[in-house]
DNA sequence: TTGCAGGGGTCAA
DNA sequence: TTGACCCCTGCA
């Protein structure tokens, strides 16, 4: 293990890892009481420091960054320009990302994202975290260099673990579905890669077609992925605000769905990030 | 302390 | 369209 602690400024525009982590697209990063965030990723664990608009990462210097956690961190997208345009359209929108303007999309793994929204249905943020935790320490590997971070299990480690010790995690009917997944992913070995070169449609219609993923699962799904900017989770939350915001009525999620892709375009997916943030920290709709 | 409602939904009837 | 589903948290 490396016991020197190097910190490297990379900067990251339009950023705040408040906004960013607990935004809720992402259940596996942590802040600690000196204020340092703690991420595991693609199987390492990133550590970093925001002071004053600057980041600083833990033992990653600049071009380990632009080589290796670019993509994970959007840096091909400019939000400055996308928050321009969605500011534009309307008052609410306007405040909403006002209120998350350090707020990035994360382009998370595609399995993980799977089986982590599979576990979001009917289940708050805290009691997800908790799940996905539980999931990873005990199906998990250990990451070297670390005192307890793990891996997120592979489809292989799901797939086999019997349902009674998929319950470790405390998931409830939730396991059953994990379970199902694992085993048609784990069989069919190429399907994780294909979701990825399909059209968003084709890709939207294999997620519904597997046991436990919805509509709002998947475009959740197909949105933290990087897979599909466009796509529109409507959750309780997202449902509130655009009735209370838009419709002024109550509206079913397939109208808002359909209202939202039309109105917001391409960028759907990240005006549904700034106006959930916005509904729950602000419990609007209630 | 206890009971109840509701939670970033999905599925089957 | 509706209720069951696991289990946990917040609240009265």
């Amino acid at each position: 293990m490396n016991s020197k602690t190097n910190f490297s400024r990379v900067d990251i525009n339009d950023f705040n890892p408040v906004h960013t982590f607990t935004c809720g697209q992402c259940f596996r990063w942590d802040q600690d009481e000196n204020g340092t965030w703690t991420g595991i990723v693609s199987g390492s664990c990133l550590r970093l420091n925001w002071k004053d608009g600057a980041c600083f990462f833990y033992d990653i210097g600049e071009q380990e960054f632009n080589n290796r956690w670019a993509s994970y961190f959007d840096m091909g997208t400019d939000y400055g320009a996308i928050k321009e345009e969605l500011s534009r359209k309307d008052e609410h929108l306007r405040r909403a990302v006002s209120f998350g303007s350090g707020i990035r999309l994360l382009r998370q793994d595609l399995w993980e994202v799977l089986i982590s929204f599979l576990i979001s249905q009917n289940n708050g943020m805290a009691r997800i975290k908790q799940i996905v935790h539980s999931l990873c320490l005990h199906f998990g590997k250990p990451i070297p260099g670390t005192c307890d971070c793990y891996t997120f299990p592979d489809f292989s480690s799901l797939a086999d673990a019997p349902l009674e010790k998929l319950n470790i995690c405390r998931g409830g009917y939730r396991c059953r579905y994990i379970s199902a997944v694992a085993q048609i992913f784990k069989e069919s070995l190429s399907l994780l890669d294909e979701l990825k070169t399909l059209p968003k449609q084709k890709a939207r219609e294999v997620l519904l077609s597997l046991p436990g993923i919805g509509e709002k699962v998947a475009d959740c799904i197909l949105l933290y992925s990087g897979l599909d900017r466009s796509a529109f989770p409507v959750d309780r939350w997202v449902k509130r605000v655009m009735e209370a915001l838009y419709f002024h009525r109550e509206t079913d999620e397939k109208s808002i769905r359909a209202f939202s892709r039309e109105y917001f375009g391409e960028l759907a997916g990240i005006a549904q990030q700034y106006l959930f943030y916005y509904a729950r920290e602000n419990r609007i709709g209630l």
